[in-house]
DNA sequence: ACCAAACCATAGCAATGCTATGTATTGTGG
DNA sequence: CCACAATACATAGCATTGCTATGGTTTGGT
């Protein structure tokens, strides 16, 4: 109506916050607004508190893999592609580790789930695209695959990310998605041999 | 010397931090004693803090998974095994995901790192039983198999866990590791068709 | 039985996120 | 062009957090 909110102090939170984030230092509420000329209420305008501040970091991570994953090239080998996106994933969450932690960190509910489909979704068109070219089989659902890929990825990068894994175990990355594409391309129905175990799902 | 401390305490105090933690209920100093009987001060003598107690919280979490896959029976077929030991692995996060989000939270060190290896050890020997039994080629390191197949366990159940993905994406689970280990042993030489991006590894 | 050392209960402190209140600014209707 | 009103924004204060200081109480060793 009369006045209107200034893009530029929102987008200078958020860098600030990313910034302290990548600095290691803690991010609250007095400390992200010290020293940027603009007092504590703006977190308040802006994201209506802390937990909408992290909201929007959580979608800023997403928004910058998304950018990363854009910035692939693609090339004429589709499968070759996929292993490059998935080095850039882990690239980028090894590139800023608090940030990726703050993505996935699921202390209060995200409200942008389409976030997270909408960076899968380069993924889903190198699986089509490797499909339309023949290089898995036919059945294959590529969100399936693009899924089955992203929680290898998340795997690997969330265990080194938290400490469990030493960095040079990045390295299993590409190995193990070139695994799960080539046994879902060349052999139909030896994944299939699998165990029924009364786990599958949950209501 | 003079007084020592009493287990009981630490364990209730575990307890009914783990019991909060399922309640979701914020877990706070004096919510945690309150109606316990004992002080404030017991977190500080028992756990040093609350940095203390999520230590602890998070070794307790690690030895409930090793205690559900321990409990795991193996049969005669070792590949069955570790897709049964996977299974189970799903099985805990999802049961409780609170905890299972504490074990891999990160915000502070963690110094129990041998924890996480023990807790990995019985997929280990269950790798070299499936590689004794001649079920994957000669020259698989178990452990680096045991790790791999941590990450894929690991990403499918945090994904779950933090939202992004839905319930039914864990019946991928058990299809993902026989893919790995079907892979690993009958293709020797497929998965190394991986392509050289750079990002290997990192000091 | 003594005593020292540890446990542990109470009170208070700095810091946190949030809200209440007042002021300044600016888009808009006349 | 101007007055108005709605919104951004700054300040102050509140409840809660984890932590520390202080002292009482219990208990194991000699």
């Amino acid at each position: 109506m009369v006045r209107t909110k200034d893009p530029a102090v929102r987008s200078l939170l958020i860098d600030r916050a990313a910034q302290m984030l990548r600095m290691r230092e803690p991010v609250t509420l007095r400390s992200l607004v010290a020293g940027t000329g603009v007092s504590t209420m703006a977190v308040y305008t802006y994201f209506g508190g802390m937990d909408g501040l992290w909201k929007a970091m959580r979608q800023e991570g997403f928004t910058r893999l998304a950018a990363k994953l854009a910035a692939v090239s693609m090339s004429a080998d589709p499968v070759r592609d996929l292993a490059a996106l998935g080095a850039a994933y882990l690239s980028n969450a090894l590139a800023c580790p608090d940030l990726y932690r703050v993505m996935f960190d699921a202390g209060f509910e995200l409200e942008d789930a389409g976030a997270a489909d909408e960076t899968l979704h380069c993924l889903v068109s190198a699986v089509e695209r490797a499909k339309a070219a023949g290089r898995f089989r036919g059945d294959v659902d590529p969100l399936e695959l693009a899924t089955q890929s992203w929680a290898v990825g998340h795997g690997l990068a969330s265990l080194v990310v938290t400490g469990p894994l030493p960095h040079q175990a990045l390295a299993h990355g590409v190995p193990m998605l070139t695994a799960l594409f080539t046994s879902s391309g060349d052999d139909p129905g030896r994944c299939r041999r699998s165990v029924e175990l009364g786990w599958t799902s949950r209501p």
